[in-house]
RNA sequence: UGCCCGAUGGUGUAACUGGCAACACGUCUGACUCUGGAUCAGAAGAGUCCAGGUUCGAGUCCUGGUCGGGCAGCCA
């Protein structure tokens, strides 16, 4: 049973773990991997298998996660993947020490590997093309047929691999397979590829080989290689594993334990490599790191911390059983982490002018503003006063409904750290009639937003000064996808029909208080009452631009929804 | 009409070798508040996919179903 306020109980994965450890299988020995292909960057679900991966490493006395970059397919990968996914890795706050590794550097060693397994009958050269292999293959519920090629002399396939290797042979004339069942109810067993002719470039071996392994000759025998105990990966390739323990058992080596566990899935998101390079090539979004994105890049220039996608793959858990998780919970952890962190700031997003009627012209009187209330150690700022302000449109309203206690004619409100103001005089535009300013006065006994009196001041507003406030571009987010599961299509449609035209808003035209000018890329606010900011690279002297990485909690947003609901269902 | 895997409140995850289901998110109340934030206090919400069986006792074990997911790349 969890305890109140406990992290989850162990996961199975982490339970196998300590079994083993309890029964000295592995000599006490625990060595993870976390195996990326450099195809794509990495995304929050494979931040839940570092946090597997390093986590279990870092848990056990003397554990070790390595790093091992899975390129066996040098069509799709590239350098640039491998630098974003180390990157991504270490500022997700993993170290992988001097256990960095790729499977081409195993190459030789593999190679010499399937020599072996034909000298023992168990692989053959098979020069059947691609879709006869697929027709001999059979279905799920219809055995497969042998390839004619599949007793053909060990000396024959020996030599004809040598050759392969070589360069004799064209792309897809022919490939090494292994000799196990064409009738397994596995598809995987039924003579499963080794070996391809590529003749492509490879972005390490250069142009060394022109055969390359598959993945499932290849993934075991690198765990094998670098001695690792648990080899984790997900649930796609539970009908791998014994195929993975089959070549292992063949070449009687050193025979890591697979371990299968549930991808994440995360409402509103979508998480296939695939499908997000075509997000990417489809310009559908500004690259790999755009803020919408579910990347680590992406999370990581909306402003999300590791913390809190650390603290997030902890809480969701590890299992075997498909779920779709709610990314409330992340943005929890999200908000959760920035309150203790984010310096408070005022910024006003959709200005309204404001002019104090009874405030002096030219005067400016600078007012003591707490840092951050989580954090007294952030100590206290100053912000200048004018009789000029700007302040958020939305804390207005001409005739407000009940319950809202902001600032309309006739009422009084609180300036956040300054004083109290009551609305005089509302100014439209003579042509359009459309709002364009109040006129207030203010209570010169308020400074600092206390009064003598002791009256009460329901609502409190965020603001800026008008001629010292700094402008800014904020960016607001939304959902990627309008619809929980983005894969779920109408007939005939396509998942990018789930793209939720609303996902980027750009407000050109916002203000923020001055002490922001000197703000750096990747700084962190708070924007008091409305949500928290990161400063975005496109930022340049003199143009500051924010993300909004996720707003506050907004029980005002929660009361209109309801209210609005309630009238909508009568 | 094959093989593999899964099924616990709205969501996700727990419940040591069987002992009347817990934690987190979300939802709803209330308190407090110079952020309608944060914080604090509290509430509702599942009888564990179904049917049998074993047992004093089953979410945990057995049998048979149902539903969901994965697998027919010279991708990983």
């Amino acid at each position: 049973m969890n305890k109140p306020g406990s992290a989850p109980g162990p996961d199975f994965v982490r339970a196998i773990v300590a079994e083993d450890n309890r029964t000295g299988k592995w000599g006490g020995r625990v060595v993870t991997r976390f195996p990326p292909e450099p195809n794509g960057y990495l995304h929050i679900g494979h931040a839940k298998s570092i946090c597997l991966n390093f986590g279990i490493a870092q848990e056990n006395p003397g554990g070790v996660c390595h790093l091992r970059f899975d390129d066996t397919n040098p069509c799709k990968e590239e350098d640039e993947y491998v630098e974003s996914i180390k990157e991504n890795v270490r500022w997700l706050g993993f170290d992988w020490g001097k256990h960095l590794y790729y499977a081409s550097d195993y190459f030789e060693q593999l190679y010499q590997w399937a020599v072996k397994l034909i000298e023992k009958g168990r692989a053959y050269v098979c020069d059947l093309n691609a879709d006869q292999i697929r027709e001999y293959r059979g279905t799920l519920t219809e055995p497969g047929r042998e390839s004619p090629y599949r007793n053909r002399p060990v000396e024959e396939s020996l030599d004809l691999f040598r050759r392969m290797r070589a360069g004799e042979f064209e792309e897809g004339s022919r490939v090494l397979r292994a000799r196990i069942d064409m009738a397994s109810p596995n598809l995987n067993f039924r003579d499963p590829v080794m070996y391809r002719i590529l003749k492509v470039a490879h972005h390490r071996t250069g142009n060394q080989w022109c055969i390359y392994p598959m993945y499932d000759f290849a993934h075991g025998q690198s765990d094998s290689i670098e001695k690792v105990t648990h080899s984790i990966c997900t649930l796609e390739f539970e009908d791998h594993r014994p195929l993975y323990d089959w070549y292992l058992e063949q070449l009687e080596i050193y025979h890591p334990q697979q371990i299968e566990f549930a991808r994440l899935n995360l409402s509103y998101t979508i998480l296939s490599k695939r499908k997000l390079i075509d997000l990417v090539e489809g310009n559908y979004v500004s690259g790999w790191d755009d803020p919408r994105m579910p990347t680590i890049s992406g999370m990581r220039r909306r402003g999300y911390t590791p913390e809190a996608i650390r603290a997030f793959c902890n809480r969701i858990g590890v299992s075997k059983s498909d779920s779709l998780i709610d990314i409330a919970l992340l943005e929890h952890h999200v908000r959760e982490d920035l309150n203790l962190r984010s310096p408070r700031v005022m910024g006003v997003l959709d200005p309204l002018r404001v002019e104090i009627i009874n405030y002096p012209e030219d005067t400016v009187e600078e007012l003591e503003a707490v840092n951050n209330p989580e954090d007294p150690a952030a100590g206290t700022r100053n912000i200048p006063f004018s009789r000029v302000l700007y302040i958020e449109r939305d804390d207005f309203m001409e005739d407000p409904p009940k319950n809202y206690y902001r600032l309309a004619p006739g009422r009084e409100v609180r300036l956040r750290y300054a004083y109290y103001i009551t609305c005089r005089e509302v100014i439209r535009d003579e042509q359009s009639g459309a709002l364009t300013g109040l006129r207030c006065t203010y209570d010169p006994q308020t400074r600092g937003g206390g009064s003598p009196d002791g009256r009460k001041v329901k609502g409190t507003i965020h603001w800026v000064s008008a001629a010292q406030a700094v402008e800014a571009e904020v960016r607001l987010y939304d959902h990627l996808f309008s619809r929980e599961n983005p894969n779920e299509v109408e007939e005939g449609g396509n998942w990018t029909d789930n793209l939720n035209p609303d996902s980027l808003k750009v407000l050109p035209a916002c203000r923020v208080e001055p002490s922001l000018a000197g703000a750096a890329p990747g700084e962190r606010f708070q924007f008091e009452r409305k949500g928290y900011f990161c400063l975005d690279p496109d930022s340049r002297s003199g143009r500051l631009v924010f993300n909004r990485t996720v707003t506050l909690r907004d029980t005002w947003a929660k009361i209109l929804k309801q209210q609005q609901g309630g009238e909508e269902s009568k």
